[in-house]
This record gives C-alpha cells, sequence and structure tokens, in this order.
DNA sequence: AATGAATGAGATTTCATTCAT
DNA sequence: AATGAATGAAATCTCATTCAT
C-alpha cells in the first residue's frame, strides 16, 4: 500500500484557498500560497484538481452551499401570522450573520471575486442567487396566499429586493470587518423595515 | 494651461479603460488590450498614467463620480411630507437605474471589479458608499425630524440598508444585463417595500 | 534464481514502454502512461530499472537485438554464385520487411526516437548500425572473394548505401504505416537496382 | 517611432533555434536555451512566434527549403543518355552532401527531431520526402521514356529507395559528423551501384 | 509626445523521482 | 515487492513596464 493518502487533504485544500482567495483574490493569489498557507508542496494541489480554475469552482460551490444550507433550514410555509413570520425573519438574518460573521471571507468570495472568474461560475453564481431568491420569494407568496402580507405585492421581484438588504449586509462584512458591530442593528433596521415600514405610526 | 499634450487624450484612455476592463475584468485585461481598444501605441498609456492601477484607480473614481451625481442631484431637506419624499425616491431610483441601464459596465466595475484591486481602491470603494450612505442618512433623517419618519429609525443603518436594495439592483444588471427588464418593478417593489410595507392593509 | 520478484515484469515493462514510446514518442510519454499500460503502479517501475532514461535504453537494445536477429540468421559465405546470393538479399529483405511490418513502432524507435534521447543512446544506436554494415560488408566481401562481385567495390561504403536503401524502407513506414503496401515492391526495386542496374539491357 | 527593430532578429531567432535543436534535441531545448544562444531575452522570442511549436515549424521549412533547392536546381529533363544522367546524379549528390557538410545540424533537424514534434509537422515533413521522391521519380522517368533507362523500372518505388541511399548518406553526418569523410567514396559507392550494379563484369 | 521592441518577473502546469506504508 | 501520495525542478508563456528612437 502507498504513502497513506491524508485523509482530510482535498478539504485542507479547499479551507486554504478559501483563506487565501478571500484575502488576495482569485487572480493575485498563486497556487503556490494556496500551497505555502498549508505548508504542502504545490505540486501536490494538481493531485487534487486539475488546475487552478477547478479549485475555484469547488471554493464557490461550498461557499454557496453554506449559505444555502442556512437559508433552506426554514421552511417557506410554516408561518401563519404576520409576527410568525416576523419572527422567522429574524432568525434567518441571524444565523446568515453569524455565518458571515464567523467568516467574513465568505461574502467576499461568492460577493465578490469567485463570482467574476469566469463564465461558468459567473452562471452558477447567478443560479445561486436566483435559488435564494426563490426560496424569499416561497416565503413571501406563503404570506400572500394567507392573506397576511399585501395581495398586491410583485412577489418575485420584492424577494430579490428584500435579498439585495440581507445580502448587503454581509457584503458590508466582506469590505470591513468592523461591519460585524452591526450586526444587531442591521437585522433590526430590516426587520422595521420590512413589516414596520419608514412611516411614522399614525396616531 | 495643459500639461499633457492631448487634452482629451487621458479621458480617452479613461474610456477605453472602463469598456475594457468591464468586458474582460481588471486583472485579465492588458494594457494592450486597452491601447488596442483606442487604436495607440501601448507605451502612450504610460505617458498619462504611472502604471496600470493608477488607470483603475483613476476609473474607479470616475464611475462613483458619476453615481455620486444623481444621488446628490435632489436636496435631502426639500421634502416636507412622506409623499413628498416618496416622489424623490421614486426620481432618484429611476435615475439610478437610468445610469446603469445606459453604462452597464458601471456595475461590473463599481460593485465587483474594481473595488478588489488592491486595499487602497477597496478603501476608497468604501468610503464611497460610505458618502451615498451618508446621503440617504440625510434624507432619512431629515423625513424624521419633520415628523413624517418614525422616530425611533436608526437613521445611519437603516440608510445602509436602503441602499442595499438600491445597489443590488445595479448588481443584478451588472451580472445579467436581461435584468434590466425588472427596473420599472425593481423601483415599484422598492418604494412598496419602504412605503407601504409587506403587511396587508387592515381594513 | 531471480533476483526480482516477478521474472516477467521486467519484459512486460519493457514491452508495455515499446508501445508508449512509439505511440507518444519518448519524451511526451511519462512514467504513469508506461505503468497505466500495464495496470500497475507507476512507483513499481523504479524497482526494474533506475530511471526512464534506463528504460529507453533496454527498450532500445532489444529493439536493435530483433533487427540483429534477422540480419544474422543467414551465413555471410553461404553464398557462391550471383543467383544465390539475390536469392539471399530477398530472403533477408523479406525478414525485415515482416519484422517492420509486424511491429511498425520498431522503425519509429530505432530510426528516430530512441536515438536522439542523450549522447550514450545515440552511440549505442551508431555502433548497432556500424554492427549491421559490418554484416553486410561480410556478405559483400564473400562476393567479391568468390569473383562473382566486382573486385573493385568498396566493400566499407556500399554497405552502408545497401543498408540506407533497406532502412529507409523501415523508415518509410515508421513515417507512415501506409507504406506497408510498398513491401513487395521495395523489394524488388531494391534487388533489381543492386543486381540488374538500373540502365536498360543492351540487347 | 519606437526603438528600431532589429530588422534580421527573426531569422536570427530561427539560426539560434537550428543550433540549439540540433544540439539538444527538440524537446530538451528550452526558449531559454535559445534565447541564451542568442543572448537576448526569451521573453523576445514571443515576440516573433507564438510559441515554441512555431519555432520548430519554421526551422522545419527552412531547412526543407534548402534542401529542395539543391535538389530542384538540376532539370529533370535535361538528360539524353546514360551518360549524361550519371554526370547529372554525380552532381546533385556532390551538392547536397555539400550542403549537410557545410551545416551537419541540417540531417539532423530534417532527419530525425522536428519530423517527431507532431503530427502537423510529421505531415509537413512526409510530404517534402514525396516532393523530393516526385523529383528523382521524374529524372527517371525521363530515362525510361527516353529508353536509357530499362523499361520496365517501378518508377515511383525506386525513386524512393534511390533517395534513401542518398538521404541515408546526410543521416551518417547526422549521427557522427566525422562520416563527413566519406563524402567521396559514398557518392562514388551511390553512382557505381546505380549505374554499374554490383555484379562483377562479365569479361 | 508617441511608439513598440525588448525584457524578465512571475504564474501555471507537468512529471520524474522518492519513500512511508 | 508494490504502491501511489507527495514533491519541486523546470518548462512554457504572459504582460506590465522601460526606454531608444
Amino acid at each position: 500500500m502507498a504513502r497513506t493518502a491524508e485523509p482530510g487533504r482535498r478539504d485542507a485544500i479547499l479551507d486554504a484557498a478559501h483563506t487565501v482567495f478571500a484575502r488576495k483574490g482569485y487572480t493575485a493569489a498563486s497556487i503556490a500560497d494556496l500551497a505555502g498557507e498549508l505548508g504542502i508542496g504545490h505540486g501536490t494541489v494538481y493531485r487534487y484538481f486539475g488546475n487552478k480554475r477547478d479549485v475555484a469552482s469547488a471554493v464557490l460551490d461550498r461557499a454557496l452551499a453554506r449559505i444555502a444550507e442556512v437559508v433552506a433550514a426554514e421552511l417557506p410555509d410554516a408561518t401563519g401570522t404576520l409576527a410568525e413570520y416576523r419572527a422567522q425573519v429574524w432568525r434567518i438574518g441571524h444565523r446568515l450573520y453569524e455565518l458571515f460573521a464567523a467568516d467574513p471571507a465568505l461574502g467576499r468570495l461568492v460577493f465578490f471575486d469567485l463570482a467574476t472568474v469566469d463564465d461558468d461560475l459567473r452562471g452558477r453564481h447567478r443560479e445561486a442567487l436566483d435559488r435564494f431568491a426563490d426560496f424569499t420569494a416561497a416565503y413571501l407568496r406563503n404570506g400572500v396566499d394567507r392573506g397576511f402580507l399585501r395581495p398586491d405585492l410583485d412577489v418575485e421581484v420584492t424577494a430579490r429586493v428584500v435579498n439585495g438588504m440581507v445580502f448587503e449586509g454581509a457584503a458590508q462584512v466582506a469590505r470591513d470587518p468592523a461591519a460585524l458591530e452591526l450586526r444587531d442593528a442591521w437585522i433590526r433596521a430590516v426587520v422595521t423595515l420590512m413589516f414596520d415600514g419608514l412611516a411614522a405610526p399614525t396616531p
């Protein structure tokens, strides 16, 4: 039998790539940087991935999957009232922010760097955002069906608008880790805007 | 009196850079691509810019300035009622979307590519977003002061949240030009969310 | 008693190398290709050969030996008349062509690829051709001695010239397997040239 | 105007490539070797050739053209008698040998190295040999038509056989420059074989 | 002022070779 | 004995930058 293969080697490389791509950007990061981060020979990377783009592809997939996991943790049709839905948005917002707080590189990778590597990755990125929009749309549609959201809501577009608000928080953090402090304020602002609106309450 | 030979030359280079960077991405675009787009020798670029990064820097500045122009076209304290503010948001949204529709490259440059060139550009990008947030915050604060926006609004954060919604539209278009069709629906969704909220009207 | 584990293994590797070197060329063929052809681990090759060059060396030796076998099958002094010698050349020619027909890779290896690996192999190749020339020279010298070949023949050089004709047939096949069809025509042309000459018979 | 282009730069690179490829073999020779031979930066090579293979292609073309020049210098139908043809073969043989003597690398490149770079070059090489065979065939056909060569000659195949003899001389030199001494003996042996045959003259 | 020939740093990728298992 | 994971030397190629003209 050969020298035993390091079992988590492939994942370790992806972890290192995640870090290094986020730190230097995809193009500026070299395979040697990757390998150096791990303390392995750079040729080793090529035992697990055909080329640099394939590494990026796998990193993006993992990153998107991690986000999808959070988004999909709740059921779209689990809420029957506005108050329940509001609570649900709180929970999802919290978890997402937690995710981006725990791994600030995630936002940088997903919302800036890896989405522009090539047409294929651009496509996969767009598809993922579409899927996230579909999730949000399902929540909204449930609310409209049950009567606690306004019937004239443009469900598809509003879903994207809402996601824009939410992911902008992640982008903030990606741009400036100091934005992490905004976590609670951000979620509160989003929820307030969505459910209470901007207008002053009429007495 | 102009120091450089041809005063229009520098701008022409920036125009070409804007186009080429948006088409191929900053790193993939070469100085030769840039000069080729203009039909000038690539050595000439170095008479107007110290290096490639400086070109990117100037392109980003111009792009941000173009956005700032639109945002700053309205006066934050020009509105005294909710209806007026609503109309103002409509106008600003329309003009921004018009800008990104007229030049879809703009979004790609500002929201993806040039912001990740290096720390300095990253910083300038962040500052610009901060400035835009300040603008929006000024509008919101005016509304709170005049009493037509809710007094407990977290003005700073909400400004960023609102900008997130708006700029997400631009990012959509940058990712997929087909999203241009969403223009009116997008603005309507943003305005509805801000002013009418998600909740079904109580009878 | 064999020192190596499996006595046939070494030969199997040489067979595979023969095939793969002929297919892809020495430099383009990797040790992994070689092992893959056999279905063994590529590390195993190094249990039987010190390095890639040693494999080439052994392949070349075997190939040259295979040719030598054919050339040496006849006895140089077995013929006493021109007609007998002519028949002998026919036989040798046929057998050589049969060899190159049965294994078209042989020509590619001997006449192109392996002879240029390094100075040592280049030398061994030259030596082998010298030995083949010596064989042919022995046939010619026998003919001169017995009086049925012209006495003023430059035996050494003519031997090389004759071999040139013969091996050129092999090189043809190595360059283009379709040349195999020429087999009989080729041998007839060589024999005619050698024994009948180009000139029209005088009446 | 730019720094004036070295006028013979492209040719100088081909000369250096000719030398270096012949010395180390195509694959073992690096672009850096090439550039080093000339004392220029290796990047400069890429201003004149798209890649290494293109350099090889141009070197092969030049080498084949140089041989073709010699072969085509005589007219196939210029001879009316066996004696004239014999003299012509002498002349062509001499010139070819002169060529290979003046540039021993030529044989190595044409008959060994560059012909195996890839399928395209292999094809071009084969075509060139075919063209050379066509030349020789034209000479032979002329002789047959005029009646001084035997009417039953297989013109096509004999042309290749004859070329085999001739080019084998070049290959000799390519393998071992010492073979240059054989020049006159070689030509005499070829001519004798072609026109006098091997057989002892009958009294 | 404008040019583009020249350069070499640096990136990706391949693969012969080693060696722990 | 056999394996194949790991390695890094070395090769090809790109391109930002310089600078003679």
